[in-house]
DNA sequence: TTCTTCTAATGATTTGAATCATATTATTTA
DNA sequence: TAAATAATATGATTCAAATCATTAGAAGAA
């Protein structure tokens, strides 16, 4: 397990944020940097909470991290994954509403805050970063709307071979190159696909029988990726 | 019925566009207007298809257009809609990508088009401008996560009555204060709550029985917006 | 360690909603 | 205007998946 006392770069060093990053300048990075907070949550500790007002912009430097929204009788629906290298809120930032999600990390993370100030200086000096958010939000906008599809006319086995795809997509595998690198219960798998946590083990149980992936304890084996995919009733 | 020798004005001159425009100088508008097309399309024409090379950007002058993704065995989903003054296709063009969805006129509709190169253009030159992209991306993912919750977590009829006043909401009413202004079969109402159409047509034969709506051939009458609004457990 | 609580697993039952089938009524369009 | 096509309406049937109920196992707290 990972120690809260990790040593913790400047955005300048930072190796995971190339993505998002990439074409800041050093000094709008070392503006950036200056007096963020590196906060250490806990598995399961929550991040920020939907409809509350957005403080600042998160980097996940180390860590998994989900996103909920609540729907009828509380029930929660998982929108979206966070990984090392991801930032987070700043939709809510840049357009001035409440979180529209919670963000609960998954496995211990560590997790750095930019001021919603210093953000906001360098979006507005820096044109090319405002089409990089667009990217970020159509990449995000195209997953939803592939994601509401999915849900409103596939059956809970192929959502649930798809979501099992989805997963190996964002977080990858193992060092053993087959086991899903993430640690999810069968409820929190339930909430991404859309389904009754019964039926979701029924169905893992399914996949398993059918020898598509294997199970061993929390742990999800992908033993046969084509099939599942072809399970998963995707094309792309 | 709409002619389609009506005379378009100039993007200078449009009062539609002020949403989207309003933070465009003279002469970037002049610049967006140069040439730009001035198409009528027929009710159920086809504007553009899911998956084709973006080549520019639609501004519905006149119209009511429906966006619609290909799911499991051809069936279409909604997944938005848009109404005079509404831009089409800008994140294709943004990001670089095919159309993620087709955009088919309900009705007669006049669209203008203004050149990709044109846009883009303008767009790296003003950063109010994609700072407003911003925005309209953060309320269409906004708009989609939300409406997959719905899909995910409501009944048929709670997403028949959601459907309903999000038709309200985009559409209006005609001038009688209660009519939907806008005609759609029962199919598409079906392809826009995520279910049969022969469940939408007993679920609004249900809502009318209870004296929400009323219905009149095809024109749906809104007869208790606050029943209506309960029944669609919706509260924002 | 033991107790408590969360998670997983399965069986039984119910039910909402899709599908199938067939009229009936509107709209096109030839 | 008639013929053809599409849209609406309703009944009957099937089915997938939710819910209810219970047991077993794992993990965390005392």
């Amino acid at each position: 397990m990972k120690k809260n006392t990790i040593e913790i770069p400047s955005c300048s060093n930072c190796g995971n944020s190339k993505e998002f990053f990439c074409n800041l300048s050093e000094s709008e990075k070392q503006l950036l940097s200056d007096k963020k907070g590196d906060n250490f949550y806990k598995k399961g500790q929550v991040i920020f909470y939907e409809g509350n007002h957005a403080n600042g912009l998160y980097c996940l430097y180390d860590g998994k991290v989900k996103l909920t929204k609540l729907g009828k009788d509380g029930k929660e629906q998982i929108v979206r994954f966070s990984k090392n290298g991801d930032i987070l809120g700043y939709r809510s930032l840049l357009s001035d509403e409440p979180y529209h999600a919670t963000a609960t990390a998954l496995e211990d993370s560590h997790i750095c805050m930019i001021s919603k100030e210093k953000f906001l200086q360098v979006v507005e000096q820096n044109t090319k970063l405002s089409l990089q958010v667009i990217q970020l939000l159509s990449k995000d906008l195209k997953g939803a709307e592939q994601h509401l599809i999915d849900i409103a006319q596939k059956t809970v086995k192929e959502r649930i071979a798809e979501s099992l795809i989805l997963l190996k997509n964002t977080f990858g595998y193992l060092p053993d190159g087959k086991t899903i690198n993430i640690n999810m219960t069968r409820s929190e798998i339930a909430d991404m696909a859309g389904t009754s946590t019964e039926s979701t083990i029924r169905t893992l149980a399914t996949l398993s029988d059918e020898n598509m992936i294997a199970l061993d304890g929390k742990n999800i084996i992908i033993s046969d990726l084509p099939n599942l995919i072809r399970c998963s009733n995707t094309y792309d």
